[in-house]
DNA sequence: CTTTTTTATAAGTCTGAACTTATATAACTA
DNA sequence: TAGTTATATAAGTTCAGACTTATAAAAAAG
């Protein structure tokens, strides 16, 4: 499965979005999704299943628990897949000068 | 429908590949998609359409053939949503010397 | 030790997106 | 002008993925 087709479900991008804002445990995150999205404990587990087995996301045991944190590393492939496009459009970070320049250069030439 | 839906399409991440090295008809965007993905016409078509209603790309009329061009507005809203992620991985652009330490500081915290 | 909590997984259901065939329409060609 | 090319859309089909209920197993609570 292609880290798109990961990213292509609603409740999957949701899931990631807590995430990245720091760990959860399996029932926080259920909570959130139920209330949201309205389905079921065992339907928000299904999706934390195909994050970590597609590598977005790893769960540490605590008892009971399961504690999830992001794993990014396949942002980083949805990332250079992009990296053809940006040309198409000007740098969001900041920039030397030259990258700058370089930005502005592009711009022009897709007006 | 969201970019991230979109672009959960094997076909569809592919039609923009292949538009983000230029222009392209319909027809030579079917020969190739029919040739790697054995679907037909109709089908390419179909994917088209949802790729230009939903903004990825622009379709302008020659005679009978339509040339198809890559609209990266979308790609934008998928680049910002990464954004909450970039913390997590090294800055891909070349940066400042701050920007560098802040991305091993970063690193280090997540290791 | 029994009951409760937590959460993953199994098994079954269902629907919409991805596909097909068919065809309409516009433009081109001979 | 008739035949061909190009391509979008209509209508029908299908199956994979998102969902449900049920439950097993581990840990915690009383």
């Amino acid at each position: 499965m292609h880290a798109f087709d990961v990213l292509g479900d609603p409740v999957r991008r949701r899931i990631l979005e807590l995430l990245a804002e720091g760990e959860l445990r399996s029932g926080d995150i259920v909570a959130v999704i139920q209330r949201e999205f309205g389905i079921t404990q065992a339907g928000v587990s299904q999706h934390l299943k195909v994050l970590r087995d597609n590598g977005f996301a790893t769960a540490r045991v605590d008892g009971p628990r399961r504690i999830y944190a992001v794993d990014t590393r396949p942002m980083q492939d949805i990332d250079a897949w992009l990296e053809r496009f940006r040309q198409f459009w000007e740098p969001k970070l900041s920039a030397l000068d030259t990258e700058i320049a370089r930005g502005r250069k592009q711009r022009r030439a897709d007006d």
